[in-house]
RNA sequence: AGGCCCAUGGUGUUAAUGGUAGCACGUUGGUCUCCAAAACCAAAAGUAGGGGUUCAAAUCCUCUUGGGCCUG
C-alpha cells in the first residue's frame, strides 16, 4: 500500500503524459485524450502546495459551464482571466456569467473597471496574484478561467513586467515619427538600441516596436523575455472542441447577442462618451456594431463582421495555448 | 431551334500587349512580457474539359460541357 502510494506521490499530477507539441495530434483528435481526468484533478489537489486550476479554450468552446461543475466539485472560486470582462457595461458582448448562474461559486475579476479606467496587464497580475493567495488563505482552490493567453502566462509563467506603464505622450511622438518616416525607420531604430528585441519583432509590427522603444527609453535596459519558474503548482484543462463545431457554436451565440440586446449595450457605451481608442470599445461585439448604430452598414453585415472576427479571434487563441505543453485538452460534452 | 455573350484558387475580381497567372476576402499555420477580443508574419490553393496555331496561349482558332441574354 505505502509502496503504491509512493509510486504515485513520484509521478505527481505535474509528470502526467504530455505530449510533445509537434508530435501532438490535433487537438480535435486528441479529445478523449485523459478519461480520468477527474480521478486526475482530484489526486493533484491531494498533493499540490499551492494549487491553480487553469480552465482555457477558444471562445464559445465551453469554459464557463465547465467552470461551474468543476468548481462545484472541487470546491473552488473563479477568477475570471478575460482581458474584457474586466470592463462593466459589457456583459452581453463578453459573455460575462450572471448572477444567478453563479451558483453560489465567488467569481473574480469580472466587471472590477469600466471603460475609461484601462487595468494594465501588470495591475490585472497583482489583483490576480492577490486573489490567488486570499483564495489559498480560504482553504479553497482558485481556479483561473478565462481566454486571454497573455493573461494567463502572466500568472502562470510569473512575468516579470517592469514597472513602466504606456507613456501617452512617447507614444504619441512615436507614432508620429511613424507616420513620418514608416514603421521600417523606428524598427532600424530599435536594432540599434536593443537588437535582440529588434530580431523577435516584425518591422511592420508598429506597436511592438513602440512598446520595446519605451522600455528603453524609461527604464535605460532592454525588454526582457526570460521565462520563470511558475510560483503555482498547475493542473490546466482545454476546452477542445471540432473546428467546424466551433465555428458553428460561434456564429450561433453571435446571433444569440444580438437577441439579447448586444446594439443596446453597445449604444449605451457610446452614450457614456467612451471613445474608440479605449480598449474596451475595440472588443468583439463593440466595434463590430458600431458601424450599425451609426448608420454605416446593416445589422446583417455587421453580424456577419463580428462571426467572422469571433472565428479569426478563436483560431489565434488556440494558436497561443498551443506553447502550453501540459494542458488536459477533453470535449466539454465528456465533462 | 437560331443568334450573341461569358467561364481565372473556396468566393469575388471593371489583374495579366500572345511572354513570371496577380490582388482582395476566406481557409490554414505561426509570432507574442502590459492597447492582447489588439497588432503583426507566413503558407496552401486557380486559367471548365478536349484538340489545334505558335518558340511561347488565360489570351487566337475549334469542338464539348456549363451559365446568361435576345429572337421564336
Amino acid at each position: 500500500m505505502k509502496v503504491k502510494l509512493f509510486f504515485r506521490l513520484a509521478n505527481s499530477s505535474f509528470d502526467l503524459p504530455v505530449i510533445p507539441a509537434y508530435n501532438r495530434l490535433p487537438m480535435s483528435l486528441s479529445t478523449n485524450f485523459n478519461p480520468n481526468l477527474i480521478t486526475d484533478l482530484q489526486f493533484f489537489l491531494q498533493t499540490a502546495k499551492t494549487p491553480l486550476v487553469i480552465i482555457l479554450g477558444p471562445t464559445a468552446s465551453g469554459k464557463t459551464a465547465a467552470s461551474i461543475k468543476i468548481a462545484k466539485l472541487i470546491n473552488g472560486e473563479i477568477i475570471s482571466t478575460d482581458s474584457r470582462q474586466l470592463y462593466k457595461g459589457m456583459e452581453i458582448g463578453t459573455e460575462s456569467i450572471p448572477e444567478n448562474e453563479r451558483r453560489n461559486i465567488p467569481h473574480h475579476m469580472i466587471g472590477v473597471t469600466t471603460p475609461d479606467k484601462p487595468l494594465t496587464l501588470a495591475e490585472y497580475k497583482d489583483l490576480t496574484t492577490q486573489k490567488i493567495a486570499e483564495i489559498h488563505t480560504r482553504k479553497k482552490i482558485p481556479m483561473l478561467v478565462g481566454g486571454t493567453g497573455l493573461y494567463i502566462s502572466a500568472i502562470i509563467d510569473a512575468y516579470d513586467l517592469p514597472s513602466i506603464p504606456p507613456d501617452k505622450k512617447f507614444r504619441e511622438k512615436l507614432e508620429k515619427e511613424a507616420k513620418k518616416n514608416g514603421s521600417k525607420f523606428l524598427h532600424e531604430k530599435l536594432q540599434k538600441i536593443d537588437p535582440a528585441a529588434a530580431a523577435t519583432i516584425h518591422p511592420n509590427n508598429l506597436p511592438y516596436i513602440i512598446r520595446a522603444l519605451e522600455i528603453n527609453h524609461i527604464t535605460g535596459r532592454n525588454k526582457k523575455t526570460a521565462k520563470s519558474k511558475s510560483p503555482y503548482d498547475i493542473f490546466i484543462i482545454g476546452m477542445d472542441q471540432p473546428r467546424a463545431k466551433l465555428y458553428e457554436r460561434i456564429n450561433n451565440r453571435v446571433n444569440l447577442q444580438i437577441e439579447k440586446g448586444l446594439v443596446d449595450e453597445v449604444k449605451k457605451l457610446l452614450a457614456a462618451g467612451y471613445k474608440e481608442y479605449l480598449p474596451a470599445m475595440s472588443s468583439l461585439g463593440v466595434k463590430e456594431i458600431i458601424p450599425y448604430i451609426e448608420g454605416e452598414k446593416s445589422l446583417g453585415e455587421c453580424v456577419e463582421i463580428l462571426q467572422k472576427n469571433t472565428r479569426h479571434y478563436a483560431k489565434r487563441q488556440m494558436t497561443w495555448f498551443r506553447r502550453y505543453d501540459n494542458v488536459r485538452w477533453i470535449s466539454p460534452d465528456k465533462l
